[in-house]
DNA sequence: CGGAAGGTGTTATTTCTTTCGCACTTCAGT
DNA sequence: ACTGAAGTGCGAAAGAAATAACACCTTCCG
């Protein structure tokens, strides 16, 4: 198993990760600005490298500033995410946290998003058989 | 708006959280056992006693031995939890996030559940009315 | 009684995080 | 050509976190 990138990170680092999934690809000023607390764009950016060098984020140039993205796909990171949270609020019962989220517990569902639910249910019984 | 705990909290800090909430309520050694590494009795003590001063836990007797438990309801700090993904990993759209449990992406479901969920959709619909 | 086992708190040390100053580069505009 | 704005890296200092040694208490059992 892949280890949990949540674990092996300290606050801050876990702070700029999120971020950059969240935006998918970010600078270092856009990070800097999404971050609650102020800090430097020195500070950032050194972290942005620290995290660079351990293998959680990479660059590409965009003319001349530095546009970090995460190494691991985002799907990835998502999978191992829900799963954490599964294991630890809801008894590592899938069911649980999908009532949760039906029940509003995250946010409002329209009825366009229902449907589309609906569905998707009906096409994991036909995987299920 | 509440402050986030995941945004708080230091790196083992978190760890020993998650085992909290995981098991309701917990003695010093239950959470030693279930740490990823090594660490001694008395560096997991230390760490419950910061958390207890921190207002994040709370401790009962059990006889001789400290029983530890969150403040937050297990319920809140899920929300929190799942908000934060869900804002991370799925562009804040709870419905992706259920099509992602649905699709397997942290276990596989059962009929049953499925069933469940489907009911759970009806009800919903009756409330969004 | 005496001592081992299993708890606990205090405190000090070490290690990791986090922050930022400073020097350097490139580009755009006057 | 000069200056300012926006980038970048390096390295050191200040602060927070993590660990463990030690002293002490209670219970159980021989």
């Amino acid at each position: 198993m892949a280890k949990a990138l949540h674990t092996n990170l300290s606050r801050r680092e876990r702070q700029i990760m999120d971020i950059v999934f969240r935006l998918g690809r970010a600078t270092a000023a856009e990070v800097m600005a999404a971050l609650p607390s102020d800090t430097t764009s020195s500070t950032v950016r050194t972290q942005l490298r620290v995290l660079e060098q351990k293998v959680h984020l990479r660059h590409e140039m965009d003319g001349l500033r530095f546009v970090y993205f995460p190494v691991v796909a985002r799907q990835t990171a998502r999978r191992s995410a829900l799963r954490h949270v599964v294991d630890t609020f809801f008894d590592g019962s899938p069911e649980k946290a999908v009532a949760a989220l039906l029940g509003g517990e995250a946010a409002r569902l329209s009825e366009d998003e229902l449907d589309r639910i609906a569905a998707l249910i009906a096409k994991a019984r036909e995987e299920d058989r």
